[in-house]
DNA sequence: CCTGGCATGTGAAATGGTGCACAAGCGTCT
DNA sequence: AGACGCTTGTGCACCATTTCACATGCCAGG
């Protein structure tokens, strides 16, 4: 078993695919943890919330083929996702923007545990800058560049307001980071070549308001399930 | 105008379409600020990112006609809109878990101005039961029920470590929430009529971090927006 | 009044994803 | 060795969504 196969191939796994990865990789850590060594489709797809058909299709794509009649390794797809999901490799995180949201970002334990340390933090007030961050020192954003290029980011992470977002993902672009995540509640582009996802706090709450507004007004609808 | 219409019939509005409606909507407000009466689906699709027979289509949804040769009346648009996500009706949320999260989301000046209040805190450890946060006192998970109660909260947001998040989501369920945002990194699960929707942050990296590894390994693919 | 230009509204095709249903295959037990 | 039960892997049909393309209709100007 010299090579972990899995991402070797260049045929692409669907999108819907990539995002439910994670949360496999989740369920299978846990399953791991108990000493499970197999785990079968229904199994997973059970602590995954979806289609066991799914899974098996999903597993299908990663080339990661279990045993008839027994299930899936778990530990060994937990390999096969892990290089999947970027190789195992360790990405650093860039955030810029340190106010509320910024904060409560750099000390997240999830992101550490996921692979994604955080490497640094800036910030564009001046009256911030300097100052310690979940044991980082927040720097300006005028070294955004520079931090970037001495650590290595691959990602960064834009928790400015709205008005800012922009300038700061031109910045992060700009500093060669590849791979974007937007939490500042406004549509913002890349070029072509960058990779962007946005989280948006208060359109998850309309969301969810239309629905309770539609339930209230039309007398109990469907319910709703997220991916 | 003595009916705003738009949410008043019973058809389904397709999911992906609500999930546009607030980032329409973020537009068309700035739109308004700057005194523009009209605004073409071309125009609006391209501060939303998206195609423009999109918008059209997404709009012949809500019944929110424009005028061929014009455009769409923005302030007009702007009604519509809001009467579809909720009525105009402010929805006050009960945030479940002060840990990092849970205070920045509390001090989330997003959610009041899109109309989501932060009626109460919650949290389990008895330590920080009884500090005052953001303006708010937080209380005990035991006076969940009452809090709800009191407050006519309809949303919950769980923003618990993952081994707690279904018991705080129970314990929302229990309370007469009929809607829930979760933060926690795990999949948790909710009775039919409750509506659920899933912000991993852990899992947006991890999600980037395919692309970023993807294209690595195959020397430039293709990039991604989100929605 | 009539014409020209522009933008809407929508039928229909293309795309992407989901879930069923079943054949194929593996391991175990007798 | 043979048969059985369990689970994978996948072809296929269904559904939701996106996008194109274009007929329809409104407004302005002469």
């Amino acid at each position: 078993m010299t090579n972990a196969a899995g991402s070797r191939q260049n045929e692409p796994i669907p999108d819907a695919t990539v995002a439910r990865l994670p949360v496999y990789l989740r369920g299978l850590v846990e399953l791991s943890d108990d000493d499970v060594a197999t785990v079968s489709s229904v199994g997973l797809a059970a602590r995954a919330g979806v289609n066991a058909a799914n899974v098996r299709k999903d597993m299908s794509y990663l080339h990661a083929h279990g045993t008839r009649g027994v299930g899936y390794d778990v530990d060994h797809l937990i390999g096969e996702i892990s290089v999947a999901l970027g190789g195992g490799v360790p990405s650093p995180v860039v955030i810029v923007g340190v106010g509320n949201l910024g904060r409560a970002l750099s000390r997240y334990d999830g992101f550490v545990a996921g692979g994604f340390p955080v490497a640094g933090l800036v910030d564009a007030d001046p009256t911030v800058v300097g100052r310690r961050i979940a044991g980082k020192v927040v720097r300006s954003v005028h070294e955004l560049a520079g931090l970037v290029d001495e650590t290595g980011c691959t990602i960064g992470i834009v928790a400015t307001p709205a008005a800012a977002a922009q300038g700061a993902v031109d910045r992060l672009v700009a500093s060669g980071v590849g791979s974007i995540l937007n939490f500042a509640p406004t549509v913002v582009t890349v070029p072509d070549r960058v990779d962007l996802r946005q989280v948006d706090l208060a359109t998850e709450l309309q969301i969810l308001g239309y629905h309770q507004h539609h339930r209230a007004t039309t007398g109990l609808g469907s319910d709703m399930a997220t991916g």
